[in-house]
DNA sequence: CATTCTAAG
DNA sequence: CTTAAAATG
């Protein structure tokens, strides 16, 4: 199963910057997508040979999450079970061979007044993938809008005050490892560093000054072959892929 | 005297589509502009050694009307006196070499509720315009959404029941013309069609099917040579341009 | 700096 | 169809 993780910034963006020949070239078997901000487009995937599920958010243009996969899901899940997160269609999941593959899209803080319902949002996340490992087997992908560790950001030291590297967040992304969640992408990276995000401001990708924002994280299975795709320009985030290889358990 | 009016479409718009070469190229000067869509920007007309004169709509980004000229305007006027009317950034004049040159641009009515604010709009510029002319020479010039006759317009009876050719529309500017302006554009075409306005809509420009819904209408002077530059393409009008030759009175 | 939506034409 | 701005990232 080869899976991949992806913020779209937008869909019809994404679509006119080579989304379909790209997921084409790639083949995958599961697309996790964020911030799809549109309604459903079934026919974009359709016409490539995938089924989708949508979580939009009411909001027209803003945030959603969708799954796109070979075979269709089954068990489809949506929200984290609050009704203001769940507005702004931020996380659903589908069971395919036994796996529960789920696409999450964290909040941003950056505009400072959401920090609040980001903080809000990431004990609610915990909650869920505590109840969905103990559920069975888990891939959850997506944009987490928190970089981890100070391998996971350009410059750590002057984003110390800013959303996405606070000290809480990384607390928060340390115990959620903890809890039984496995980050596939650095263990395949050791202690290099490799990032999936980088600001439309002049010179942030071209300088590589980037986030290691989205993660591709598992319980009870593993992927290996984790990779960013740097060179994709699908949206100012870096598509993350890897192959389910070994069932634990 | 090389006089031009034009409706931009938004002045960023008509800057990208070439407006600094069409301008340096055709070097009017006096330039009446209409549906400017932006705040006072006279580095613009600076760079090419024009003064500018501005009356935006409060509204940001909405309407607003300006003239860029070689020599700098003397008494300069704004608004017709109406509230409503005024703040929507549709009328501005001043005093070149003894004629005042006014931009003027009408709201349209095609959003079907916004009629009532157009018609209302009309008499206000018989008035203001009545003032004018009994104060010396007058160029009037700019977009008054209204089409005057059956060869102002490509297809005029299916037209008959929208905004810009209904029955008063018409007769209201026959008036105007009656009052002692002189339709200066009407006079150089005799019995042709030209148009100085086409909608957006696929193959409307293509295929000619077009409005003349700018004037350059004067009382006291009269312009010659007056064509419309429907190459120009700097917005979906046309550059109305004329010479003012000859003074009467 | 980029995206989508809206209001307006 | 096109524009500009607003909200959001």
């Amino acid at each position: 199963m080869h899976v991949v993780t992806l913020n779209l910034n937008g869909l019809r963006s994404a679509v006119k910057k080579g989304l379909p020949d790209w997921i084409s070239t790639q083949s995958p078997d599961v697309l996790l997508l964020q911030e799809v901000r549109a309604g459903p487009m079934p026919e974009v995937f359709g016409a490539l040979g995938y089924h989708s599920v949508w979580h939009p958010a009411q909001r027209p243009g803003y945030s959603g999450v969708a799954i796109a996969s070979r075979e269709p899901l089954e068990q489809l899940e949506t929200g984290f079970g609050d009704e203001l997160l769940d507005a702004e269609g931020r996380l659903i999941s589908g069971v395919l061979g036994g796996v529960r593959y789920a696409s999450v899209y964290l909040p941003s803080g950056a505009r400072g007044e959401r920090q609040d319902f980001k903080d809000r949002s990431l004990p609610l996340l915990s909650a869920w993938a505590a109840d969905a490992i103990s559920r069975g087997p888990l891939v959850l992908g997506g944009d987490f809008n928190v970089a981890h560790t100070e391998l996971d950001i350009k410059n750590w030291r002057s984003n110390q005050k800013n959303s996405g590297f606070l000290p809480h967040e990384r607390a928060w992304m340390t115990e959620l490892l903890q809890s039984g969640l496995h980050d596939n992408h650095r263990a395949a990276l050791g202690e290099q560093a490799a990032y999936t995000w980088w600001s439309n401001r002049a010179g942030a990708y071209a300088n590589d000054v980037g986030w290691r924002i989205d993660y591709l994280l598992s319980s009870g299975v593993r992927l290996g072959q984790v990779q960013a795709h740097r060179a994709a320009r699908l949206s100012d985030h870096a598509p993350l892929s890897g192959i389910l290889t070994n069932m634990l358990d």
